[in-house]
RNA sequence: CGACACCUCCUCGC
DNA sequence: GCGAGGAGGTGTCG
């Protein structure tokens, strides 16, 4: 099980922001980070899980943590939707995610 | 026009807590001062002002110095609510104070 | 309206 | 460097 953990800030909102994430897998720890000039809050809240996700091998069982609702129910519904439209493989992927907030 | 000035203090806000004012009317300065147990920084902020205000005479051109934005915009808040319930004469007093920053 | 974030500002301190 | 007491706003969702 690969942990992801994200956060995403930005100053002033809308202003500058930037984004982190920290991919544990197997006991290594991958961080990467971004920055973005003029964005939101919520674009880099978001922008961090993406960003992270497209560092793991694809099919990989994945938790993600975050503190934001808007990306912990953004995706849960965009898998939803997506499971309507029937993205096969794409959709057997993400469904091995787990999304977790900050406790 | 009746200069007041007034500060507050806190150790370890909250905690014991202090207030004071100066209250200078045609070269005549007044001291007051008081001390409070557990209170909060804005509570002693806000304390000194109102004490200061029940020693001089109803009516009076004053002008109270405020280091805290807590105090000036509350204050001038309060007027406007006051003003929206019409409280007359008392309106037409507070009115004529002018608060100020310590700049 | 509620929730979760992101801040901005001013004070008070430790 | 840290935190608390306060008031003001935006980014997004249901």
């Amino acid at each position: 099980m690969i942990k992801i953990y994200t956060d995403g800030s930005c100053l002033g909102n809308p202003g500058n922001g930037g984004w982190a994430a920290i991919i544990i897998d197997d006991k290594k720890k991958t961080k990467i980070k971004g920055s973005k000039k003029d964005t939101t809050n919520n674009q880099m809240e978001l922008l961090a899980p993406i960003k992270a996700l497209k560092k793991i091998p694809k099919g990989s069982n994945v938790q993600i943590f975050t503190d934001s609702k808007y990306v912990k129910s953004g995706i849960t519904e965009w898998i939803h939707n997506w499971k309507k439209m029937d993205g096969k493989q794409l959709i057997n992927d993400l469904l091995k995610i787990k999304i977790s907030g900050l406790n």
